[in-house]
DNA sequence: AGTTTAATTTGCAACTTCGTTAATTCTAAG
DNA sequence: CTTAGAATTAACGAAGTTGCAAATTAAACT
């Protein structure tokens, strides 16, 4: 007996899923996955993907290391998982914002302070997307899911510039994954190289004052590009 | 036979410090201590902290993993090498640019130029500051050098400001250090997120058209703000 | 009940990595 | 030539990693 090696291997996403759907494992399955995914997250996001530990991640849930690998598969999987959890819960909050139904110009003030405001409150995020990029992308091109998740926010920013210049408020050849990259750099600039940043130049970039007065300015910097000049 | 006057110049880190100085080192210490930086930039760089190994700086340079902790200590020691030594070369190469004897506009654009074409040919040196960031700028902390080795390009920035300000084409309130950071930021992006980005919105980064593109509108975004209103 | 199957625990085994230490070579000075 | 001290090498030990296999537990189905 031994039903060691048999892995159910929940394929990607989901619940145990037999055929018998109302089945139940002694414990709690998928509350676990989703807690663990929580604690790899800050794990991750403090130490980067080779830094971070299974072990810490397992003692940060009350679980262990053998277990995480029984849900996941490996530590590749969870890190996956994770990547694919955090980009969904900002473009699940960028969507809250129903760009469409504002004037270009409110909306565009509007999606640069989220943006802005979005990188300083989940700064784990930050940190996920910067370890990625450290990594060369590695994990993130194995996500399918990937493109199809970020597709909209460009769409939609499109659509907002189109009504800009439609209206005569904005400049002609602006390019939306220009614009959405300008705000993204500018706002995770902040966050990304406070350190080095405050350090050098003295500055403690997560002063209250200092943080709004900033944010204006990216919101002007963004807007000294779009508006269209006289 | 080989360069009598040494000096090791031992940093800090203790080598041998007798007090005769015109003393016996067989070999080349000093060279030996500038292939092992340059061969630990690329392995930082292209690692991490936690991710480079000492052994594989040591392959790079023909040495042994305890010959590099002879000369330097420690892996920390040598990161801070490194880290100053990155640092250094660019603000040493903007010093070059000469700003002070360029009108205001011409300054700008070219700090603006160069600081996007030297991030975009120098990736090592932003994945570095990258990493320091994500390791929370534990190691920079330790670097007296660092303040004082970035002071003259804000000093500068400064100066070309109240230039363009007193001829009346640059805006009243524009802050040196939010300038070079937003230079910086916009700048930095490119390298930083070109995998996620790439990834997600299919553009390959390193296009030599959209980069020179790209430039031009990093140029426009940072003019767009600096610029006097009409 | 009894069996089956999933969930969880325990323990291990292979790897990697870093810093030190002791031994060895080498150069220049005396 | 001798010798002192630097340069270099080889080997070791301690930590910390991951992933797997086997043993254990507990529920669910017949």
């Amino acid at each position: 007996m031994k039903a060691a090696g048999t892995a159910p291997l929940s394929p990607d996403a989901g619940l145990p899923r037999g055929r018998n759907a109302a089945m139940c494992k002694p414990k709690a399955p998928e509350a676990n996955r989703a807690r663990i995914i929580k604690a790899a997250i800050d794990e991750f996001a403090s130490r980067g993907f080779k830094g971070a530990s299974m072990d810490a991640i397992a003692a940060r849930t009350h679980t262990t290391r053998a277990m995480i690998n029984y849900y996941f598969g490996s530590k590749e999987k969870v890190y996956l998982a994770v990547l694919e959890h955090v980009y969904a819960e900002i473009r699940q909050a960028e969507s809250l914002l129903d760009l469409d139904h504002l004037p270009p110009v409110d909306a565009i003030r509007s999606i640069v302070e989220f943006t802005f405001n979005y990188y300083l409150d989940h700064e784990g995020f930050v940190r996920i997307v910067v370890a990625e990029n450290q990594a060369r992308g590695r994990h993130l091109r194995k996500s399918k899911a990937m493109r199809s998740l970020n597709r909209p926010i460009i769409d939609t920013l499109a659509r907002v510039i189109a009504r800009g210049q439609a209206e005569g408020s904005f400049r002609a050849n602006a390019d939306p994954v220009e614009v959405h990259m300008a705000i993204a750099a500018l706002g995770m600039f902040n966050v990304t190289n406070q350190y080095t940043f405050g350090a050098i130049f003295q500055r403690d970039m997560g002063a209250k004052g200092d943080v709004r007065r900033r944010r204006e300015i990216v919101t002007e910097v963004i807007f000294g590009y779009l508006r269209k000049m006289a």
